[in-house]
DNA sequence: CTAAAAATGTTGCAAGCGCAATATTTATCC
DNA sequence: GGATAAATATTGCGCTTGCAACATTTTTAG
């Protein structure tokens, strides 16, 4: 990586903070480069994701969740996939509980998108900031103790007051899908999520592949007591076979609504 | 103004919470219109600040009203004093109760980098996210609505759930400070604080001094209520007197302690 | 110093975009 | 219900962009 470049692409950068968005044109001209120049550049950022294309020129980069590691980037395509067909499924609800991760505030960015005059329950932060974006859905949190890494909100006060609700879907998110049930590498936040499907009609777990056949310590469903699995690829073996044993409805994200 | 037209456009605003930017063609197809007449729509969301348009599409606007961010740069200085004069004060303190607002997000950093193992409940997400750095303090947030703007919950699930808890200190900030008291510029907001008064112990105001001689809505404490006000200026006139009269320690945080 | 690698420039073309003028449909109001 | 205004569609043309292939310059490394 050449010096010029370097500097050519940290202004770049820098120019953004100025500027909703910049055009290939004046890039090229400000910087006495080629517009092919300018162009390379702003694919390369765009892979580090420093930045997103437009037609033409360059926006700054969509505001990333706290904490989004390199692994977990991975996977926004599947997760995005994942939440447009969760919000196919429950179009007729009024009451919903989403539970915190990664996965469920993509399905919460699509539920403020495209759901109005719902309320939802949460104890994730992240879910909340993005649910507030849309007026017509009243966004409850959760008390309890706020645990940092998570974003979220766990413990007794949490569960005590979930107690007191019911809701048509719990929406949740994993870190591990065996063919002993769903868990999270948080047991306070599974036993939020145990709770929640408690108080709900019917559970729904979305998770992308990556979560296959792993087990975490905080077990918080085992599948008879889940209604859908939403996920990006096709189960397979023992997973897959205790899919269906228990008749969870599996709904894959590449697939065409029904 | 057509309800299709109306409709579109929410939508198109919606559409840019998901991403950065849009592509015109993309929009005409999603809604079955041409493309002249997104971009007839793209120029009149343009024209009312909502976006800004891009050679081909469109990008979110970039936030031009003072928000949360200028908010908090705004007697940055003066916060800042008040804040490490209102921890002096609560050395003892094992709970605390802390309200939203810029200024009280300032003492709760305070408090992060200054205390130790003591409990805090908050139903400020600014707050607990702040406090949340060190790890020896406990931070329960409370239930409610989430108000976007405030960044904080409201409510009667709020109220509720303070009632189930006592402090010793409660720590709020203000919008307004005359002889009538202390308020606050949403209603909602001052029903918490009200009750986080009557939970504690002691009650602590923290305010600068561009918040002297002027009300607001939700009016939430009386000067007699009130235990003390940590404030960067010396109040005059009739504010004073009420102070005076009511027995409201008066914390100056340009002063040395005592 | 020299060769390989990286960065940048140039060119041509297909596809995409903006814009204005005009036509057509849809909504609104009396 | 019909006149009028608003909203949307259509079309044509000139300009802009993206892209790929190839040439040239600059940088890097042995």
């Amino acid at each position: 990586m050449s010096r010029a470049k370097t500097a050519r692409q940290a202004k770049i950068m820098a120019e953004l903070n100025n500027a909703p968005s910049l055009r290939i044109v004046d890039l090229a001209r400000l910087h006495n480069v080629s517009t092919e120049t300018i162009r390379r550049d702003l694919d390369e950022l765009t892979q580090g994701g420093h930045l997103n294309r437009t037609y033409g020129g360059a926006v700054r980069a969509i505001a990333t969740e706290p904490s989004l590691t390199e692994r977990h980037r991975l996977y926004i395509n599947e997760r995005e996939r994942i939440a447009r067909a969760t919000v196919q499924l429950i179009e007729d609800a009024q009451i919903l509980m989403l539970g915190s991760g990664s996965t469920t505030v993509h399905v919460a960015r699509r539920i403020a998108t495209e759901m109005k005059d719902i309320t939802v329950l949460t104890h994730s932060f992240g879910v909340a900031t993005v649910l507030s974006i849309n007026p017509t859905i009243r966004v409850i949190v959760l008390p309890g103790e706020y645990h940092a890494t998570e974003g979220a909100m766990v413990g007794a006060h949490t569960i005590a007051f979930l107690n007191g609700f019911s809701a048509d879907y719990a929406i949740l998110g994993a870190s591990g899908l065996s063919d002993d049930g769903a868990s999270d590498a948080l047991i306070d936040c599974s036993a939020v999520y145990s709770t929640m499907m408690q108080r709900s009609s019917k559970t729904l777990i979305v998770a992308d592949h990556s979560k296959f056949n792993s087990t975490f310590p905080g077990r918080y469903a085992s599948w008879h007591q889940v209604d859908c699995l939403i996920t990006d690829q096709q189960p397979t073996g023992k997973l897959l076979q205790c899919l269906n044993q228990n008749k969870v409805t599996l709904r894959l994200s590449n697939e065409p609504v029904a």
